[in-house]
RNA sequence: GGUACCAUAGCUCAGUUGGUAGAGCAACGGACUGAAAAUCCGUGUGUCCCCGGUUCGAUUCCUGGUGGUACCA
C-alpha cells in the first residue's frame, strides 16, 4: 500500500480529537497534530488539548512540545513533519493529521515556499515603526523596497506589510521575489476528510465545552501564564479574555460569553478556509463510522 | 385596582417638527505564504406591539386594547 497521510480539518469543537484517536486505532497508526495552540505544554485546558488517557491510547506528535516561549511557525512546523513521516511510515502504511491550524496543514499538503530565517531585530526595527508612523509608514517604505508586492498586498493590514519588510530588509531582495508557490510533490498520497457538524449543533457544543474549560480551571491556567500574556502564544482564544478579566475589565461572566463568542468566530473563520478547498470530503463529526468507511474503500483504491 | 413611563433589527437603544428608519454589540460575507486560535476588510437582516381615528400620507399625532417597568394602594 502506498503511504498515505490522513489529513482531517476540522472546526474547533466539531470533536476531532475522538475521531481521530477512534480512527488512529483502526488503522493501528500514529496521530500528527496540527494545532499550533496544543503544541504548547503549558496551555492545556484553554486548548482542550488532548487528554493524558487519550495520549496513552494513541501515541500523538507535535502535542505539547512546546514551551510558550518557543520561537514556531508554519515552516518549521513542514519542515519538521516532513522529518518526522518516514519513521511513521516504516511502521505503517497509515497516519492521521488532524487539527485546525488551516495555515500549518496547508504548509504541510502544499508546501510553503523557502524564505531565509530573518533577524529578529529588523522585526522589531518594523513593529516599532509601526509604533510610531503606523500603517501609512509601512507603506511608504514597502513602496519603495517592494513595489510588486507593495500592488498586491492588502495594504491596511500592517502584519502583512511588516512581515513583507522585514524580509525584504534581512535578505536584500524583494519579499515578491520569494513567492514563487510551487505545488510541492511529495512521497505520500494524501487524503483530506474534513469533520463538520450542523452550524447550531456546533455552537452549542463549543458554549458547553466553554464551561467544562471553565470547570476544569481554566481560570488558574490563565492565571499561571499571565506573566507571558506579551508572547504570541497567548494571544489566543480563551486566555486574552481571561487576562481582560484578570484585569477588570469585564466580569467573569462577561470573559466567558466572550471566550463563547471568540471561539463560535473561529470556528466559523475555519469552515469558510476549507470550504473553498475541492479536495476535501466531509463527513459528520457524529457519524464516525461512514467516514472510516470511505476511508478503507479509499485505501484500497490506491493500494 | 390607581397613576406615570415604555413598546423600533437577534440584544441595548436612537430617530423621523407626519413622507415606511439607524448606531453600538451580536450575526453574516471576504482577504490572508514563517505571529494564523493571529492580522485585515466588508455587509443592515425590520408587520417601527395590535385595532380603529385624523390626514393626500401614520412608525411618528389621537381613542381604545395588549404586554412590560416603576411608584401608590
Amino acid at each position: 500500500m502506498k503511504n498515505t497521510l490522513i489529513v482531517v480539518p476540522g472546526p474547533t469543537g466539531v470533536g476531532k480529537t475522538s475521531v481521530s484517536v477512534g480512527l488512529a486505532e483502526h488503522f493501528g497508526c500514529e496521530i500528527v497534530s496540527c494545532d499550533s495552540r496544543q503544541f504548547y505544554r503549558e496551555m492545556v485546558i484553554g486548548t482542550a488539548a488532548p487528554d493524558l488517557q487519550q495520549l496513552e491510547r494513541v501515541k500523538h506528535h507535535f502535542v505539547r512540545f512546546l514551551s510558550v516561549t518557543d520561537y514556531y511557525s508554519a515552516s518549521l512546523y513542514e519542515r519538521d513533519i516532513l522529518a518526522l513521516l518516514p519513521s511513521l511510515f516504516e511502521k505503517n502504511p497509515v497516519a492521521v493529521m488532524t487539527g485546525g491550524s488551516m495555515l500549518y496543514m496547508d504548509a504541510v499538503c502544499r508546501g510553503i515556499d523557502d524564505i531565509p530565517d530573518t533577524d529578529p531585530a529588523v522585526r522589531l526595527k518594523y513593529v516599532e515603526k509601526y509604533a510610531a508612523d503606523g500603517v501609512e509608514g509601512l507603506r511608504l517604505a514597502l513602496k519603495l523596497l517592494d513595489p510588486v508586492h507593495y500592488s498586491k498586498v492588502d495594504l491596511r493590514n500592517p502584519r502583512r506589510l511588516m512581515r513583507a519588510l522585514e524580509i525584504t530588509e534581512s535578505t536584500g531582495k524583494p519579499y515578491s521575489s520569494f513567492l514563487t508557490s510551487p505545488k510541492r510533490n511529495r512521497e505520500f498520497r494524501i487524503i483530506k476528510a474534513g469533520l463538520s457538524r450542523d452550524r447550531d449543533v456546533l455552537y452549542s457544543r463549543i458554549n458547553a465545552r466553554v464551561e467544562s474549560m471553565i470547570g476544569s480551571g481554566l481560570e488558574e491556567e490563565a492565571r499561571s501564564l499571565l506573566k507571558y500574556r506579551e508572547l504570541n502564544a497567548l494571544n489566543t482564544v480563551g486566555y486574552r479574555e481571561m487576562f481582560s478579566f484578570f484585569d477588570g475589565l469585564v466580569s467573569l461572566e462577561q470573559a466567558v460569553d466572550l471566550i463563547k463568542r471568540n471561539t463560535r468566530r473561529y470556528a466559523a473563520k475555519q469552515i469558510k478556509w476549507w470550504s473553498k478547498d475541492p479536495e476535501i470530503k466531509w463527513f459528520d463529526a457524529g457519524q464516525p463510522d461512514r467516514l472510516g468507511r470511505w476511508l478503507g474503500e479509499k485505501l484500497n483504491e490506491i493500494q
